[in-house]
DNA sequence: ACCTGTCAAGTCTGG
DNA sequence: CCAGACTTGACAGGT
């Protein structure tokens, strides 16, 4: 089985890089000269996409192959007060540079829209707000010129005291909304409300994708479920409803987005399964985030799941970010030298299990 | 150079 | 019904 890891957002390495500055509303109300402050918002933008394509030019030159792009690019984008303006024409091609250099090396990028984007909600406006920020996710993969490999992972959301009925208004709202935002989600397990086993569910319902998060299963899984016994469903998840199965089912575009991409896994027509990794912080703070990730609980993972898959990539969300990437590959290749025979290390940032 | 309170947004808990 | 916690990176304003 193909292991292939990578990041989030930002680098603790890559210095000056931040793909997320932004400026508040406070700030940007008190900037007297409108159409001069939506000018600076714009350049901010072109500055942090310029630091996203550094950032995956670090990939590209560290063999990651997996990518959490940040959503705070355009700072204020969806901000109520500025509807009316459309930074998207302005940055076109700046867009289009970051698509192309994420074409050209193969790399495999998503969104995370933050908890804000919640489909079970049972408030109005707070629904809007939601397909709001998916449309401008979207917006954004359109602009790059990404096809639908390119996703977008949200949670179910809130239960507001009764999980069954956030669990159908979730289906019912996302279920309304467009086509072509459905076929760039994923639905990831929570830490605190909708377990891997109601996600799955859930995902299956909804037709698209699960993404399992085996850290969040860890501390949200009254049942005592082991993850590799729901392995199987998530898997079909990506066969049945992700980009294989728009291709097997002839879906629009999917000859022609096979041909607009090249290199490595965006050209050999399958689209592996994704997990989440991350370590407990403490016995104290079990949900947060540790600085690195501990191999063990991972790797006895991959071991479980190494006989029925493929190819698993693995998104770390450490908060020392690529150097805890790199440094679980460090453990990796120590493991294989002290002797582990099913580990081999493929490259910088992969290895084959099993 | 470094520190602290604040930031556009939601939900949950406890009072 | 409302305040505070939760959580993340970065701004803003202070020293």
């Amino acid at each position: 089985m193909l292991v292939r890891f990578g990041f989030v957002a930002m680098s603790v390495l890559l210095e000056n890089a931040s793909p997320s500055r932004t400026m508040t509303y406070t700030n940007f109300s008190k900037l007297t000269d409108r159409e001069g402050a939506l000018l600076r918002l714009v350049r901010i933008a072109q500055e942090n996409l310029q630091h996203t394509q550094r950032l995956l030019s670090h990939c590209k030159y560290s063999d990651i192959h997996l990518y959490r792009l940040t959503s705070k690019l355009i700072p204020l984008a969806t901000h109520d007060a500025l509807a009316d303006w459309d930074p998207y024409a302005m940055l076109a091609d700046d867009f289009a540079a970051v698509g192309a250099y994420v074409r050209e090396s193969g790399i495999r990028v998503s969104f995370h829209p933050d908890h804000f984007t919640v489909f079970s909600t049972p408030r109005p406006e707070v629904l809007r707000n939601s397909i709001k920020d998916l449309r401008h996710h979207v917006r954004m993969f359109e602009l790059m010129g990404l096809d639908e490999r390119a996703t977008c992972n949200i949670h179910v959301g809130g239960t507001y005291g009764d999980k069954e009925t956030a669990g159908r208004r979730f289906l019912s709202q996302f279920g309304a909304l467009e086509p072509r935002i459905v076929r760039r989600m994923t639905l990831e397990n929570d830490d605190k409300t909708f377990t891997a086993a109601e996600t799955l569910a859930i995902s299956r319902e909804a037709g698209v994708p699960m993404v399992l998060d085996i850290h969040h299963h860890a501390v949200n899984n009254p049942a005592g479920i082991a993850p590799e016994s729901l392995w199987d469903g998530i898997q079909r998840t990506w066969a049945d409803f992700g980009w294989n199965g728009l291709r097997r089912d002839g879906a629009e575009g999917g000859a022609e987005l096979r041909g607009a991409s090249s290199g490595g896994a965006w050209s050999d027509g399958v689209l592996p399964p994704k997990i989440h990794v991350s370590t407990p912080k403490s016995a104290t703070d079990p949900r947060g985030h540790a600085d690195h990730v501990a191999m063990e609980p991972l790797l006895s993972f991959l071991r479980a799941i190494a006989g029925s898959t493929p190819a698993v990539d693995v998104m770390i969300e450490a908060k020392r970010k690529d150097e805890a990437l790199f440094r679980l590959m460090d453990d990796l290749r120590a493991a294989a030298e002290a002797g582990a025979a099913d580990i081999r290390i493929m490259d910088g940032a992969s290895v084959e299990i099993g």
